[in-house]
DNA sequence: TCTGGGGTCCTAGGACCC
DNA sequence: TCTGGGGTCCTAGGACCC
């Protein structure tokens, strides 16, 4: 059996946490460089506010005094999603972590699953301070369904929704009453696609005809039917597994014509996914990097840049990397347009361990390139993430975010704690 | 003027091997 | 006219998720 738990509108419910006199008050949180929404208050949703609008549509909103703004604050999310996260494991045997407002939870061998359903939520809301739903269902895939239902009939559900705890006919009332895009794992695509084939509910996907299911749309929708039905093909991931893949990219503030500011910006992002490969004790076998003019703006020239090499010898040292990623960036940059946004990607990724064979003859001498980023990396676990920066990272400022209206980092910075 | 960022999995098809 | 069979690995692209 499996519980999905999830936060009520995650990022703004954090910020209300720390201004109370918001509670009842329509907000949003916007994306990095304040560019559209990516989180609404319950309020805010019933001003008919959409997700992944534009800010500057709805910017009169705010100026009119109708809706409270902030800008993404990810360091206040990402802790108080760990404080969740603790909370909700002190309660069940394990829980799988799956994004930042959400984790499912195993709950093999437990009773009265409803109560438990209540109980974590009412922790969760008196220890962190975050509302939130539960769906509870013998598989993951229908767990989420419950807690989609108790999210969208919060009042009449309590916020906490048990798949068992329904009859046949309850249970198949529910399934009509929602679209198929609800499942987890159909999208706007491949619901177009079962629309013009009659299947526009959840229940119609459900019966419909497995082996030409699985003919059209693979093995990913059979196995979503076959969870729909009750029927489990898929367990809890407890080990957060290794990045296969680490993508560092942001879009600027304002565009950028330099190269010099290009390169500072290529320097932050290497220096990031490098700290990423060395915390999961790997490296990278292929590195790349990439340009991007602004696709929006259509009076100005276009222009996607994007270069990639395979290492002579895998990688998780900032400076061999960001030495090799400069090489790319000039390879590929053109002077002349004006830049929006840039990144790195680092794939092919190994564990370290498998290129660790001790040499027969000779004792293992350490590379005092490791050595110097394992001092690097003690530096910054200690002092902050910028407490140590390339050079050429800091060339140019010029490339970083708008944030206009971040809030303070309460539980993470001694300076912005939160004083009465 | 202003439009986010970071991931995963699966499949088809080509190259290559014996 | 007829032109093997079975397999692996890699990559690009498409779909999805939050």
């Amino acid at each position: 059996m499996f519980a999905l738990i999830d936060g009520n509108n995650f990022y703004c419910s954090c910020e209300k946490i720390y201004r109370p006199e918001l509670k009842q008050q329509p907000i949003i949180v916007l994306s990095n460089n304040d560019g559209c929404v990516i989180s609404r208050s319950n309020e805010a949703k019933d001003m008919g506010i959409r997700m992944g609008v534009p800010y500057f549509q709805i910017q009169h909103l705010v100026q009119q005094g109708k809706l409270t703004v902030f800008s993404s604050n990810y360091e206040l999310y990402a802790d108080l999603s760990r404080r969740m996260m603790d909370t909700i494991a002190s309660l069940v045997p394990a829980i799988e972590i799956y994004s930042i407002d959400e984790c499912f939870a195993d709950l093999r061998g437990l009773n009265n699953l409803h109560k438990l359903g209540q109980d974590l939520r009412h922790r969760i809301q008196q220890w962190v301070g975050i509302p939130t739903c539960v769906g509870i269902a013998p598989t993951r895939t229908l767990a989420k369904f419950c807690n989609h239902l108790a999210k969208r009939h919060r009042n009449h559900f309590d916020g906490v929704v048990v798949w068992a705890d329904w009859n046949h006919n309850i249970q198949q009332r529910a399934l009509a009453s929602e679209p198929v895009t609800e499942i987890w794992g159909i999208g706007c695509r491949i619901g177009q696609k079962l629309a013009a084939q009659g299947i526009h509910t959840a229940l119609d996907f459900i019966n419909a005809h497995t082996p030409t299911l699985r003919k059209q749309f693979g093995v990913v929708l059979e196995r979503a039917q076959r969870e729909m039905q009750g029927i489990p093909c898929s367990e809890l991931i407890i080990e957060e597994p290794n990045r296969q893949n680490i993508v560092r990219s942001r879009s600027f503030g304002n565009m950028i014509t330099s190269l010099e500011g290009l390169q500072a910006a290529i320097s932050h992002h290497i220096s990031a996914g490098a700290a990423k490969l060395r915390q999961q004790h790997s490296h990278a076998h292929i590195i790349g990097v990439f340009i991007y003019t602004n696709r929006f703006r259509h009076d100005l020239s276009q222009y996607n840049g994007y270069h990639f090499i395979k290492l002579p010898q895998p990688s998780a040292n900032t400076l061999t990397l960001n030495h090799i990623a400069q090489n790319l960036l000039r390879h590929i940059y053109r002077p002349g347009h004006e830049y929006k946004k840039c990144g790195i990607e680092l794939s092919g990724i190994e564990p370290t361990q498998t290129f660790q064979q001790q040499d027969l003859f000779y004792s293992n001498l350490p590379d005092s390139r490791t050595e110097l980023m394992s001092a690097w990396d003690n530096i910054t676990s200690r002092y902050g993430r910028n407490s140590i920066q390339l050079g050429s990272e800091l060339q140019s400022s010029h490339w970083q975010m708008t944030r206009t209206e971040l809030s303070p980092c309460y539980t993470t910075q001694w300076s912005d704690l939160l004083t009465i």
